[in-house]
DNA sequence: CTGGATCCCTCACGATACTG
DNA sequence: CAGTATCGTGAGGGATCCAG
């Protein structure tokens, strides 16, 4: 029985045992901003079964990606987040993430936006030599998700949830990725309607220079 | 038929759509050293089922990341290669592969090691900044694998096969792991025997310079 | 010999229902 | 809220076979 290995003595063969398996890097993803819920993370991933949640869950805490932890009185309830080591994925998953993000096409009819993953986002496109020198904060609005971002001098703290004070509301839906591309022009998209603001609109442009998906280098097959 | 997608409008999930079915990055790492041919792919990846590896290439060829390429005469045959768009997939496969090589215990029976997956070890464990001023020849044997790395101010080029002009010919097992991760000192490792040496004993302290693992951050649970 | 395609079996995944 | 139980399906594992 060497079932579901690869038999390599290699650390990337090895990663892909801990990590490689379907939705185990979702999961690390939804973790990356803070520690959730088993329910917090199914709601996260609507289309994972709660069996296979489960086992993941059970596989990355037995990797040492993760922990389980329960929560003191009187909140109660268990959370799971990531270990140091399962922390140093960040990275990994951030450049994995704007790597995938420069081909993706259109949204298919089935495709949600979930809080954390536009989150994970904020950080995967931040382009830290962009943000310096710059103080400003955005609320963004994608459906009924909603997020924010503080920039402070090349540094960008992103969590979820409206900001009252923040300099500019961007309203928006897919387009959002165009705009990040370079595709889409700020103008453009005011124009047409794609995006709607609240607050000086000059920070729109502020916005898409911060936050960057370079374009892919070749012709890449965009999906149907 | 929503099949196999994770509904997410999100780069990672489009990624792992992409390249998280298994083997699939296995298959981008084997072509990061250079084309392959269908029979070369088979034989870095033991253990896949010629099906399987068909389907992965095919895959990865209608997700733009590899390309398959008929070779003029008088060579023949069919390559495969990473394109550009690929290319750009290295980084994360040698920042992922570092990331599990912190936690790879010793190697199972079933492990083997490849000339391929050591290539892209030296290229994942290299640490420039160790390297500046440095000009050095190595050649690197495990088992039957052999390749050879060239250190020149600050850059590597690995390859394969053995390097007659080398100025220390490293000859070892799985104990390189614990080498470049620190567990073993350098005159530990040629005491017990578990690395020999052709040439200058000194350059092993370099080699463990220039090739590094760092250690996990925390207790982090070793495979039995 | 390269470059696969085909077959069958098993197990992980997916959907749904249910429990402490 | 936080999972476990059950069951059908389809992808992966392994061996074999086929065309150029």
């Amino acid at each position: 029985m060497t079932s579901r290995t690869y038999g390599q003595f290699c650390g990337l063969a090895h990663a892909l045992e801990l990590v490689g398996e379907r939705w185990a890097l979702l999961v690390v993803r939804d973790l990356i901003p803070g520690p959730k819920r088993f329910t917090d993370l199914r709601n996260g991933l609507p289309r994972i079964p709660t069996n296979v949640l489960s086992a993941r869950l059970k596989e990355l805490e037995g990797a040492g990606v993760i922990r389980r932890r329960v929560l003191p009185r009187p909140l109660g309830g268990v959370v799971y987040e990531l270990t140091d080591y399962g922390s140093e994925l960040e990275d990994v998953v951030l450049r994995l993430g704007l790597w995938g993000a420069r081909s993706l096409g259109q949204p298919r009819p089935e495709d949600v936006v979930t809080t954390d993953s536009l989150l994970v986002a904020l950080r995967a496109t931040f382009r830290r030599e962009a943000a310096r020198g710059l103080r400003v904060r955005y609320e963004l609005r994608l459906g009924d998700v909603v997020v924010h971002a503080r920039i402070d001098h090349g540094t960008l703290q992103a969590a979820a949830g409206p900001l009252p004070e923040a300099d500019l509301v961007i309203e928006t839906g897919p387009a959002l990725r165009a705009l990040l591309a370079g595709e889409l022009r700020p103008s453009e998209a005011i124009e047409s309607g794609s995006v709607r603001l609240t607050g000086d609109p000059d920070l729109l442009t502020r916005f898409v220079e911060v936050f960057h998906i370079p374009p892919p280098p070749a012709p890449v097959a965009l999906p149907a």
